[in-house]
DNA sequence: ACCTGAACACCGTTCAAGT
DNA sequence: ACCTGAACACCGTTCAAGT
């Protein structure tokens, strides 16, 4: 009795939207320019307020808090995802479909990996896609809690394989780094673990955004083996 | 040329570890209880200094920034975590007991989850846990850059589908929550998608516990299954 | 060699006051 | 109804100064 409501944007009802003054819209739309350029540490109520030519404070008229605004671009995220209908294609390739539009998603806006899996998708967006996924895994044939077993293995793994590739890409970016120095580096640190510097003379330093996108379809053609293989026992 | 070194407290040589005064592992130490009590974001420098009697500044002694602090922190997390010896038991076993392994560390130390994937993991446990896992995968077969890759599909799908769990468990901590209204307020953000609503239904919200428990279990045996097959194509 | 405090440049958020 | 600025309670980090 006594708990506090869960709270989240999408449980109270939004300001009126009248014509004056600033809006919801535009205040995320500001943000999610600001998270795109500086990431979401470079996203501050202040700098926010300055883009928009206001005072920090006032965008607290149209959002409780900085969360509540997090959670608003955060359902963005979910609108730039695409679900291929099964019906035409099969459940194996929409889900492939879905997988890697989730990724491209997640490398064109690294600071969404910052949210994923941490915040409540709640949004309109999110709830779309959860749906048509639902739809989707009940086509192939789950049924029951698996329809949400399957869903979640597929999404664990697309954003637990991806999350590294963007922390990766924002760290090399704000260094303008040098391969063979990595390489050293690692070499150095890996020193004592043969299998580990085996490794590291392979050619995965060359081009790794090509050996990144083939790990990638290696392991989602594996989970999608995985799950058609539930389907058959 | 120009670039910035890449840079990670594994690379630099430890200050020599003197006598007098504090250490590095008192330090790390002390963070770890304060990150287990109060999470990420209730570690500060300020509050660690304070902890050890010191001031906050102090610390920059032993330790060059925060970020250098939690990568020490971060390795601690490597060491919790155990690879059943794949000669004994099969690689499957031996993966499953990794995947089980990496999961309780999670649940046990939720701040972890906030660094697992963004944190270069170049600190001696880390690289021994890479080490047996690649050795893990050789035996079951595996050859090349096969071995990354099916390394890199089963941490990310247990960092994947286990993240949403340590979030869901942080977000009801500080919330006491109450099973029918969280429910009920589900239902009404997911009031326009019958597939959604249909799934809320279902007993999911009475055993959370459980029902995660077995979801996992249900993925990892996918991975597995996908990762098996493979092998014999 | 180790530790300190003051200082700088930031945060999110509250709130009384303005229009 | 909308916006403001001052203020509060925090941050990480630098640096000159102490012992």
């Amino acid at each position: 009795m006594s708990a506090k409501q869960f709270s989240s944007v999408w449980l109270r009802e939004p300001r009126k939207a009248t014509s004056p003054g600033r809006s919801r819209e535009e205040i995320v739309g500001a943000a999610m320019e600001l998270l795109d350029q500086e990431g979401l540490s470079g996203l501050s109520m202040r700098k926010l307020g300055a883009k928009l030519s206001s005072g920090a404070t006032s965008l607290y008229w149209y959002v409780a808090n900085k969360d509540e605004l997090l959670e608003l671009a955060y359902d963005e995220i979910w609108a730039e995802m695409t679900l291929p209908d099964p019906e035409d294609s099969g459940w194996r390739d929409a889900a492939s479909g879905l997988a890697h539009s989730m990724r491209q998603v997640m490398l064109r806006h690294p600071w969404s990996a910052d949210l994923l899996g941490r915040m409540p998708a709640l949004g309109p967006h999110a709830l779309l896609i959860a749906d048509k996924m639902r739809r989707m895994f009940k086509l192939a044939g789950f049924g029951g809690l698996e329809i949400d077993y399957a869903g979640a293995t597929l999404t664990g793994y697309v954003f637990g394989m991806t999350l590294p590739e963007v922390a990766w890409n924002a760290a090399m970016a704000d260094q303008d780094y040098d391969a063979d120095e990595m390489r050293a580096s690692v070499v150095k640190a890996a020193a004592q673990f043969p299998d580990i510097l085996e490794r590291i003379d392979m050619d995965t330093y060359d081009d790794p955004r090509a050996v990144r996108e083939m790990c990638f379809d290696f392991g989602l053609v594996s989970v999608l083996d995985g799950l058609e293989r539930r389907l058959v026992t």
